[in-house]
RNA sequence: CGGGGUGUGGCUCAGUUUGGCUAGAGCGCCUGGUUUGGGUCCAGGAGGCCGCAGGUUCGAGUCCUGUCACCCCGACCA
């Protein structure tokens, strides 16, 4: 590829809309442009990017006994009817009518799709474990895209879904799955990438990962402990929680005029907000009554843990004026549970002690005992977890840190198999229904990150496995030599072996540098007058780690050992 | 969806407070010269429905109303 053909201009403004160095470097380096909110198109260098980084995903994915298959962008709004997705899944799935009004959709995940394909195509079981993928376009209407590539409306994925007639069978193929991804992260430059318990949300399932690049722009809290290898998406991750040794006392209702915030009342009677209870309401979807959840008053209320135990979307309760709740001053004791349902937080169990909302406006209790003064018998864990919490595996503590998720997996067991009506017929001549994982890559947040993990001052480093070229040849202007003829003869010998790009357009050098920069190709070669004269030329790795001079003879040769090394290093 | 902000040439922005000549600068682009290992310097040139619509006014980039788009923070995120 010239240089001088190549269509992206290159710029040195920061651009006023972009924050992150991925973001930026993807506008300076002309590598995609923004069409709409979360909808880009890409230049040549982003597309070669993608295109290595689908081959990467291919190679592995066929490892893993994957086979490549399509799924329509556009789906019928019946298929989504089947899982109930349809009528489940907010704007966030955008919907559209065809010419005689019939709902479509356009697809924001292909479960629904490879279901119905796997349906009609694997009904015995010598035909399983089975796993099919495809890389797409999936669209999802965010309700606000940010950072570039990081979270877009409309994205190109790899996306896998195995079926399997065992659950055994599907935690060998899930452990097969996880270690693939390790493989695409490292063969793709980021083998920092950690791999966290998650959220299933409301793809179902019980078992999920997320792949993680730690970064401080990452839109995830990440808690990993400081002594064992637990990790965790904060949605999911959980602390030890011990009751705070306290001596029982009796119960002793307080006048607490206007004082109804945690902190307010651990100053009025004078002790930490942990000898608190603290009362979370919330509207529970398709249920009448509130929910109240009890939880420790120094403590948050996790609202993904919730959702996932009602089985239900949870909303702020904000109606105190029809309900007989004393906003503020809820407590558990001697509380009417008529017209409520009651959770209580882990963080309550054993507790003594405490100090309680009297469910009467302006009051409060003081020594309240969980056990002694309330019915609660199940504890579950509910809250969100506070840096410098016990690890629950060991005795270190938690640390939160960002991340990016770059990656996700699932055991999605029987949710869409058994709403789709997908059965096998089994050894036994009995029909069954299988049992499904699925598996996320998204190739253009991939894009991102690997330049959020590589670069420096003047743009990205590309790793040589996904850059869009392995070498850039930089022909410096002269008076005295025409360095362009000498430059061609170059990049047509090392173009036959390698994909080269070839700067042929003869600017002021601080121009070809910066823009050599931008680009971010693993190899530069440099050809300038002085260096000629000797015959020699030099070449320099983005990175800055090998700079030398070379024969103009030992090109060829020279390259080819770079180009191994560096691929070797991946 | 809530809060904040911005729309002026391809890019970054000034001008809007206090309405007034033909709307500016730097970068980029085109032409000529100059320079030649980190965005050289000089001269000339092209390029603007001032987001859009309506209104006030002798006169609107500037004031008013509406509207659209985009950005940031949050909520959300299969």
């Amino acid at each position: 590829m010239l240089l001088s053909k190549l269509l992206g201009e290159r710029f040195k403004e920061k651009p006023q809309e972009a924050k992150s160095i991925s973001h930026i470097f993807l506008l300076r380096g002309g590598y995609i442009r923004q069409v709409s909110n979360g909808i880009f198109s890409m230049l040549l260098p982003a597309q070669k990017i993608k295109t290595k980084i689908e081959k990467i995903l291919r190679e592995e994915m066929d490892s893993i006994q994957g086979q490549e298959v399509i799924f329509p962008v556009v789906l019928p709004g019946e298929l989504w009817q089947e899982s109930g997705r349809f009528e489940a899944v907010g704007s966030e799935l955008l919907r559209i009518k065809d010419r005689t009004n019939k709902d479509l959709l356009l697809a924001m995940t292909h479960e629904e799709a490879a279901v119905h394909l796997a349906r009609s195509e694997a009904k015995s079981y010598t035909q399983y474990p089975f796993m099919i993928y495809q890389i797409q376009t999936k669209f999802r209407d965010e309700a606000r895209s940010r950072g570039g590539l990081i979270r877009v409306r409309e994205f190109t994925m790899k996306d896998a879904y195995s079926f399997h007639t065992t659950e055994e069978d599907l935690d060998k193929y899930y452990n097969k799955c996880l270690e693939a991804y390790n493989n695409i992260y490292k063969r793709a430059g980021i083998p920092e990438v950690i791999c966290v318990e998650s959220d299933s949300g409301m793809m179902g399932g019980k078992v999920a990962h997320e792949f993680m690049l730690l970064t401080d722009i990452g839109e995830d809290t990440i808690v990993v402990c400081d002594k064992c290898e637990y990790k965790s998406n904060m949605e999911v991750a959980t602390g030890k929680l011990e009751a705070i040794k306290k001596d029982e006392e009796p119960i002793k209702k307080v006048h607490t005029p206007n004082i109804n915030t945690i902190s307010d009342i651990a100053k009025y009677f004078g002790v930490p907000e942990e000898h608190t209870l603290k009362a979370a309401v919330y509207n529970v979807e398709g249920e009448s009554k509130p929910l109240v959840i009890f939880i420790r008053g120094d403590l948050q209320v996790n609202i993904a843990k919730a959702q996932k135990i009602v089985k239900a979307v949870l909303s702020p309760f904000e109606d105190y004026e029809n309900s007989d709740l004393k906003f503020g001053f809820i407590g558990p004791y001697k509380l009417d549970l008529e017209k409520i349902n009651v959770l209580y937080d882990k963080s309550l169990e054993g507790e003594t002690n405490l100090i309680c909302g009297a469910n009467d406006t302006d009051y409060h209790y003081s020594g309240f005992s969980i056990i002694r003064d309330s019915v609660a018998k199940d504890f579950v864990d509910i809250s969100e977890v506070k840096e410098g919490q016990s690890c629950p595996n060991c005795e270190g503590k938690l640390k939160f840190k960002r991340g990016i998720e770059v990656g996700n997996i699932f055991k999605l067991g029987k949710k869409y198999t058994e709403s789709m009506n997908m059965t096998y017929i089994d050894q036994d001549g009995k029909a069954k229904v299988p049992i499904m994982g699925c598996y996320g890559i998204g190739v253009g947040r991939m894009i991102a990150s690997i330049i959020e993990a590589n670069n420096d001052q003047y743009g990205p480093i590309w790793p040589i496995s996904v850059a869009p070229w392995q070498i850039h040849i930089c022909a410096l202007k002269s008076k005295n030599i025409n360095i362009n003829d000498v430059g061609k003869e170059i990049y047509e010998k090392l173009n036959k072996k390698f994909e080269v790009i070839f700067d042929d357009r003869g600017l002021a050098p601080g121009i070809q540098f910066a823009d050599a920069d931008l680009l971010g190709i693993p190899v530069r070669i440099i050809l300038g007058e002085k260096n000629l004269k000797n015959n020699q030329v030099e070449i320099i790795t983005r990175d800055k780690k090998i700079k030398k001079l070379v024969d103009l003879n030992d090109v060829y040769k020279e390259v080819e050992l770079i180009v191994k090394m560096l691929e070797d290093s991946l």
